[in-house]
DNA sequence: TTGTGTGAATCGATTCACAGCC
DNA sequence: GGCTGTGAATCGATTCACACAA
């Protein structure tokens, strides 16, 4: 049986992890690795070897059994998979620091993404010229017609709204939203949250819920233990 | 029964969704509600009110029947969960743009965390005050012995490492990383890992299939075909 | 009557364990 | 012999639907 693009639904879970695989892969090709087993590549992605083996499945069969996977087909086969062989161009709202961070970050760059134009609403950037581009206003960009296929907010919560209706009116059909808020989006746009403020409170929880059982160990009162200590 | 603290393990699923009910929350405390019902709240945080209600229930019996959350008790406890009612020191390690985003970054110096130092290994950016602090280099503030709770990483991929191992070194047990690599850390110490491309590139997987899917509508050309084609 | 809190049912995702192929 | 691919089993998370409290 020849090759099947994409044997139907491939679960998010399963796309989530699919760019962890892909970077994984690629540090293996650069060191000159080209075939690779099931643990070796998912140790290098941090998942068990099951799953790395259960979500390759979805994608077809492209490993030899008593081999592994090649590391350039695999590489090439997840790429066609996310989309990554064609090229997505990118507008990102907001010229801040992240949003100049995501303008400069090879990840960004690379990879099937172009970033074809910057946007803010302050009137000193506008026209500043960073990495190759010109900074525009949003409503300049949306005058000109140009297709964009993916925008990134990386405003303030306070305009991030607004941004998002822009770039839904102008055609774009894929956001990626930085800034600390729900944005809503009409049916057939997909939108993604980032808010790296999440991160660091899911850190502070299991930080805390260390504190609290180191706490039960050190100072217990009491002589007979119920819970032996963790570290 | 007077409330509990914390009643055993809140899952991690509702752990993750805890600072999106948070920051909700405090929308509409700066709007002037007092009291809220989990359909309100549910809608303005992108979940379902049933999911609301059952991850609300794991911290606790909070609400009214009948009635609804008080948002200020509410706001409280779901800190006092997450830890937000500490302060936690934190360090940004590599002060790029990412990283200067991340310490003006509201949601980074209010809510619990205080930035007490900045950290990068360029000779020119050591010494330069950042956001009211005064850049070091790592190893003198290793050397300084001074408590940090959690490190935030915003290197490039290749200094990640030997970035993390020497806050494990300093006894920092909470690791936040943005560079696009995976970094080990010993037994107890926890990391998180945020790639900013791997959101981009889900977005770019979600818009390739709605393009296949148009594809598939509007132009069906031939009746039966034996590979069909992708780009 | 309203809306929370929660058991029961459902759904999905992970892991196990081994058949099948190199 | 070694490693993939995958059904079966397990585990967890979401949704349903309603008893119960105000």
């Amino acid at each position: 049986m020849i090759s099947e693009p994409a044997p139907r639904g491939v679960p998010e879970a399963t796309v989530g992890r699919l760019p962890g695989y892909l970077r994984a892969l690629g540090q293996f090709g650069e060191r000159g690795v080209t075939s690779i087993s099931s643990e070796e590549l998912a140790d290098a992605a941090g998942v068990r070897s099951a799953q790395l083996r259960k979500d390759l499945s979805r994608l077809g069969s492209y490993g030899v059994r008593g081999v592994g996977y090649d590391v350039g087909q695999l590489s090439a086969q997840i790429s066609r998979e996310l989309g990554l062989t064609q090229d997505w161009p990118v507008v990102i709202v907001g010229l801040g620091h992240l949003g100049r961070a995501l303008a400069g970050y090879r990840g960004f760059t690379s990879r099937g993404f172009r970033i074809v134009a910057l946007a803010d609403q302050d009137e000193s950037v506008v026209g500043e010229q960073v990495e190759g581009l010109t900074v525009r206003t949003l409503s300049d960009l949306v005058a000109s017609g140009e297709s964009i296929a993916i925008g990134v907010i990386t405003t303030p919560a306070e305009a991030a709204q607004a941004v998002a209706d822009e770039l839904v009116a102008m055609g774009v059909r894929s956001v990626l939203n930085f800034a600390p808020c729900l944005v809503t989006v009409p049916e057939g746009v997909d939108v993604r949250h980032v808010d790296l403020a999440t991160e660091l409170q899911i850190l502070a929880f299991h930080e805390q819920r260390r504190a609290l059982a180191d706490q039960v160990v050190t100072d217990t009162p009491a002589p007979a233990r119920t819970t032996e200590g963790v570290g």
